[in-house]
DNA sequence: TGAAATGTTGGGGCG
DNA sequence: ACGCCCCAACATTTC
């Protein structure tokens, strides 16, 4: 390496504690006195490739981006590093600030959907070929895609057997702590301004209900885990599923952007196990983990099955007859079905840009099951709609619902909404928070509006049909058509 | 990280 | 006292 500065590049790491490529330009400078420049680059550039994720990231994940760029430049500033915002192609931009600035060498953390892969790939040998030192490192995940082999060697495709595997190996380091100073580069590098990014919505502000209920940034992500360290872990284990409650950890929009590393998330319920003593919910905690491990199982398939995001896993599912459904979809996705559960998940997702996991599985079974829309029509209207939309994530979890995935639900596994609506929000409070219009409903008829008699309906002022919907399949006729559609291609 | 259909069991009412 | 029926409640099977 020359004497020129290092390039921190960040990517989905937007954090500045336990950040190792941040962590190793910052021992590079201390060591020999470099000066670092942190970058952002925003690829928007779709690409002929098809790619996905954050190339193009959906709406609600752009004000996500945006609040999480603006915390993660006011705290690189403290440091003494301003970041640097560009546009364009990556590789093309990295070159240019190497070029500009005479940068000795390029640090990141991995990134592993098929298109950062290749690319990156691509940029590390090409500045490797110019002598430039580039050096990647782990900061997304507890265990690399590449170290979890099943005896046989290859990588697991049932989730239990890998994350048994995962936690029979040592435990994930301890988290870095944040540098206490960089010393910026004195050079010139412009900088492009966030807000001419425009990743903010402009009329209509659809963002506005986002803005009570999330706090983007790594400030906000570590205040996150530690409300739900303290206040939900204890109910974590039987609450998780009730999305009338709030027993889950609602990390997975800062998990996706890095604001918080997982190896954070492990050691704060480590370290919370160590100051509750006898108290401490090991159920809560061992389950919370389990989620944490099928994050870590889904950029395991993602990693190994590139093709995850476009094609089934399990080919069969490619004689599949989904139907073409525009209107189904359409009142899915603008939560109008008329199954109360459905709805309400679907407009928490279009208010909040994010649904609990349980309405998500209860939605996702809806489209796919009762509908029969394929699965890549819900992964994309998730990954539009979702500030947590993450390509590893989204697509294993729709196909692990719809049955072409890995350690997938069997197809025949068909989500009742009604039954689901009365187990998992048995007071309906969940349902009459989205679904206001049918909140007069008594708990009796709210998850089956279409069963109240005459009466109750005229009592609660509700017209099926006029103030709201009529449900637009019959579930039970809906559920033997998708038996019968899986009956298709069980023998092929 | 289902649901529905079908099968089994056991208590109580009743002749 | 006994057998019979009914039907929850639970268990098993099937999709």
């Amino acid at each position: 390496m020359g004497d020129g500065p290092v390039i921190v590049w960040f990517r989905q790491d937007l954090r500045i504690a336990d950040n190792p490529a941040l962590s190793a330009a910052a021992k590079a400078a201390g060591a020999d006195g470099r000066t670092v420049i942190p970058v952002f680059v925003l690829d928007d550039a779709a690409p002929d490739t098809g790619a996905k994720g954050d190339l193009c990231p959906g709406g609600a994940s752009r004000w996500w981006l945006h609040h999480s760029l603006a915390a993660l430049g006011e705290a690189l500033d403290d440091l003494g590093a301003p970041l640097v915002l560009r546009r364009g192609r990556a590789a093309e931009v990295i070159q240019e600030l190497v070029d500009a600035a005479g940068a000795a060498a390029v640090f990141w953390n991995r990134c592993y959907e098929p298109h950062a892969v290749a690319r990156d790939r691509k940029i590390k040998s090409s500045l490797q070929d110019q002598g430039i030192g580039a050096r990647s490192f782990n900061g997304a995940l507890l265990f690399e895609p590449w170290e979890i082999e099943t005896s046989s060697g290859g990588p697991y495709r049932v989730y239990t057997p890998f994350w048994k595997a995962c936690l029979a190996r040592p435990g994930p380091e301890a988290p870095g702590r944040a540098p206490e100073s960089l010393k910026a580069y004195d050079g010139k590098i412009e900088s492009e301004a966030l807000d001419d990014w425009t990743l903010l919505p402009d009329r209509p502000n659809w963002a506005q209900g986002f803005e009570d209920r999330w706090t983007p940034g790594e400030a906000g992500a570590r205040a996150r885990l530690g409300d739900f360290l303290d206040e939900a872990l204890a109910d974590y284990a039987d609450g998780r599923d009730r999305p009338d409650k709030d027993f889950t950890s609602r990390l997975s929009p800062h998990l996706h952007f890095g604001e918080i590393s997982p190896r954070q998330v492990w050691h704060g319920v480590e370290r919370a196990r160590q100051t509750s003593g006898s108290g401490f919910p090991e159920q809560g905690a061992r389950k919370f983990l389990s989620e944490i491990g099928w994050r870590e199982f889904c950029h395991h398939l993602l990693f190994h099955f590139p093709t995850l995001p476009h094609g089934n896993y399990n080919d069969k599912f490619d004689d599949f007859p989904w139907r073409n459904d525009p209107g189904g979809l359409r009142a899915w996705q603008t939560g109008q079905t008329g199954f109360p559960i459905v709805d309400a998940g679907m407009r928490q997702l279009w208010a909040t840009g994010w649904m609990h996991n349980r309405v998500r599985m209860i939605v996702a079974s809806f489209l796919t099951k009762d509908l029969l829309v394929h699965w890549r029509h819900g992964e994309a209207w998730f990954r539009d709609t979702l500030v947590d939309a993450d390509l590893a994530n989204n697509a294993a979890g729709w196909q692990w619902v719809a049955g072409s995935g890995a350690d997938a639900a069997p197809y025949f596994r068909v989500f009742n909404p009604m039954t689901q609506g009365k187990k998992f929000d048995p007071d309906g409070d969940y349902v009459r928070e989205w679904v206001p219009e049918i909140a007069a409903l008594p708990g009796k008829y709210l998850q089956a509006p279409w069963t109240a008699p005459d009466d109750v309906l005229a009592e609660a002022e509700l017209e099926l049909g006029r103030d709201y919907p009529k449900p637009i399949v019959d579930h039970k006729t809906a559920r033997e058509r998708a038996l019968d559609a899986y009956g298709q291609i069980k023998g092929s």
